[in-house]
RNA sequence: GGUCGCGUAGCUCAGCUGGAUAGAGCAUCUGCCUUCUAAGCAGACGGUCCUAGGUUCGAAUCCUAGCGCGAUCACCA
């Protein structure tokens, strides 16, 4: 098809040059619209000047030239300045059969570019919720693409595991816990450490009123309540190293490592390569000290050291604090740094909420300026919150939509409807349970995905994701109505067939479909370009809907011509390979049947 | 206040590197299961593409200003 696009674009460059002797780089070529005959359109109202006639006579002049010198355009029409070409059925025919015959069609070969794309990246003392589903299937979902469109990736996140957050779970489990584990309660590990965060934060609470009441001011007793005393405590001694809280560090954090693996399991991703923050700091540091030294960074009089991005339209931005100690921006610098000695990498792609906008455009200026080549290739994968009809969610008023929760609901909807479909007759339980967590998955995946990642998104827990329409199932059911006809000609042995089948003449609706399929490779690169598996989402759903409305006008397996049956079922199977393997882009397996 | 993002049907969203009559799904209504899976198909209803200017043969799309919503402007992460 791209082939094709040039030649004709190669064609009316040629005609231009020869009709009007205009010379131009290339013509633009677009999908003919629906509603009128033909497949590609070309608009002349660019080049009247040079023809000198109108729209329509010139619009001739470029469709009799084209039909003449290019075999494949059959005919074409002129409406108003569009030139509508036509694209001769034999041609759609063989298209369909190139497409049956290309191995992975639609994916590129695996080129030398190294692109990292961190994602997920949770702090350890709460458990994920539906803020972090986002992050994590678009994550995910970006570093397939990129391997789709022939880049090598590294899927990597960055744990969160200093600070004081983490100590204000471990001094609540210490004072309140009473030896409490995940064995001992039966609780998942982040669910319990997040339970024992919140529980700090209540007795601190508390503890500031009483102080208030005693006739403190709020801020001073937000600063003196001996909860938040004794955290800070915890973290001085942390930096220490001392052996008792680094152990109790070390417990805890492995709680909530054990809870956030089960929780990436069941949502399908994974990751190559895992990063410590408590590992990349103290490099962020000595990185810092060697930009002091080349005069990239500088030292304010009281030792802190800051970056001065007026220049550029930006802010002073501090580095370190004049104590020594490293902020967030140190730590990703080093966390950078270390990356690009791990990996040979070309460029980073890093999955993180629109709030911290201003965070990465700073970040990647320092990395340039500190003379990193790879420094230009840095992406900043920006998406948009996800509220509920409620608002923000907000840990604190606990309206938080937990992920083990929400994928729970999600497998049991999808196992409600399926019994009352009746669509399990004859499966085991193992078939039963892959196909709810497949078609639960798929819906919730599907319903993030299909929207662009930089605008904020409504999530309605009452209402749940849908199973109709534009959805996940829906193309996860299509794709399963295909197999069964593929068994089906199968069994009765005329498919696969040997060759290429005689069926010269096509209806629109496999018209239709064939060109959508052949653009398949085009959206992959697209989609890639501009990071967005919301591309990929919204093409396989044309797809689908082109493939239903075809499967309900046309018998497939009852045709009384034989060729068009075979024609059909390979068309079918076509259908079902792109739809496979674009959702499996998009992190959504397929069933064979439901 | 400065900066960034968003604003399209009742709701959730496509379309945005300028092109023809602005598209889907949900919701509401009407048809289609004694023929391949009705989680489907066909149709109806539904629009000041936030507003005002500008550029252009042509603007939902590009530019400017304004309005609305959000984020961000910490020696927090």
């Amino acid at each position: 098809m791209i082939k094709l696009k040039e030649k004709i674009e190669a064609g009316a460059v040629k005609a231009l040059k020869e009709l009007y002797a205009l010379d131009v780089e290339t013509v633009e070529l677009q999908q003919t619209r629906k509603d009128f005959e033909g497949d590609l359109t070309i608009v002349v109202f660019p080049y009247l000047r040079a023809s000198k006639k109108g729209p329509e006579q010139t619009a001739n002049d470029l469709g009799e030239f084209l039909v003449g010198s290019i075999d494949e355009i059959s005919t074409f029409n002129v409406v108003k300045g569009f030139l509508n070409l036509v694209i001769s059925d034999a041609v759609w025919a063989s298209q369909l059969a190139e497409i049956g015959n290309t191995p992975n069609y639609g994916i590129q070969p695996e080129g030398d570019e190294t692109i990292l794309v961190e994602y997920s990246s949770p702090n350890t003392n709460k458990p994920l919720h539906l803020g972090h589903v986002r992050n994590n299937l678009l994550g995910y979902s970006v570093a397939e693409l990129l391997k789709a469109a022939g880049k090598k990736v590294k899927k990597v996140q960055i744990i969160n595991d200093r600070g004081i957050h983490i100590c204000k779970s471990m001094l609540a489990w210490q004072k309140f816990g009473e030896g409490e584990t995940p064995q001992s309660s039966g609780m998942k590990g982040d669910k319990l450490v997040g339970k024992y965060y919140v529980e700090f934060d209540k007795a601190y609470k508390k503890e500031i009123e009483e102080l208030i009441s005693q006739g403190k001011e709020e801020k001073a007793a937000k600063d003196e309540a001996p909860m938040i005393v004794e955290a800070r405590q915890m973290l001085k001694k942390w930096e220490d190293g001392d052996a008792e809280v680094v152990a109790l560090w070390e417990k805890m954090n492995g709680w909530v490592y054990e809870g956030f693996e089960k929780t990436y399991k069941n949502l399908g991703v994974d990751f190559d390569k895992y990063y410590y923050e408590s590992n990349t700091y103290l490099l962020g540091k000595k990185v810092v000290e060697e930009g002091l030294a080349k005069g990239v960074f500088e030292k304010d009089p009281d030792g802190s050291v800051w970056i001065d991005l007026t220049a550029e339209g930006l802010d002073r931005k501090i580095l370190l604090r004049s104590d020594g100690t490293s902020v967030y921006m140190t730590q990703d610098i080093g966390t950078a740094i270390q990356r690009s000695e791990d990996f040979e990498l070309d460029g980073m792609i890093y999955t993180v909420g629109n709030e911290q906008d201003y965070h990465f455009k700073v970040l990647f200026i320092i990395m340039e300026k500190l003379g990193y080549d790879w420094a230009k290739n840095l992406y900043h994968l920006s998406y948009g919150m996800v509220d509920l009809p409620s608002g923000k969610m907000k840990s604190r008023e606990g309206t938080v939509v937990d992920a083990d929760d929400l994928m729970q609901e999600m497998e049991d909807t999808a196992k409600a409807i399926s019994e009352e479909l009746g669509k399990t007759e004859g499966m085991t339980e193992d078939e039963k349970a892959t196909l709810y967590h497949m078609v639960g998955m798929g819906a919730l995946k599907y319903f993030m995905l299909k929207v662009d990642p930089k605008k904020r998104m409504m999530f309605n827990p009452e209402e749940s994701v849908d199973f109709q329409g534009n959805t996940g199932p829906f193309i996860q059911y299509t794709h399963a109505r295909i197999k069964s006809l593929l068994r089906r000609g199968n069994a009765e042995g005329i498919w696969p067939a040997e060759g290429t089948p005689k069926y010269t003449e096509l209806q629109p609706s496999e018209r239709e479909l064939v060109k959508l399929l052949a653009q398949f490779p085009e959206i992959i690169t697209t989609a890639a370009d501009e990071h967005s598996p919301a591309v990929v989402a919204n093409y396989v759903y044309e797809v689908v809907k082109a493939y239903n409305a075809l499967y309900q006008q046309l018998p497939i397996m009852t045709d009384d011509n034989k060729e068009a049956i075979i024609f059909r079922l390979n068309l079918s199977s076509s259908t079902a390979e792109v739809v496979k393997t674009g959702m499996r882009i998009l992190g959504i397996d397929v069933p064979e049947r439901m």
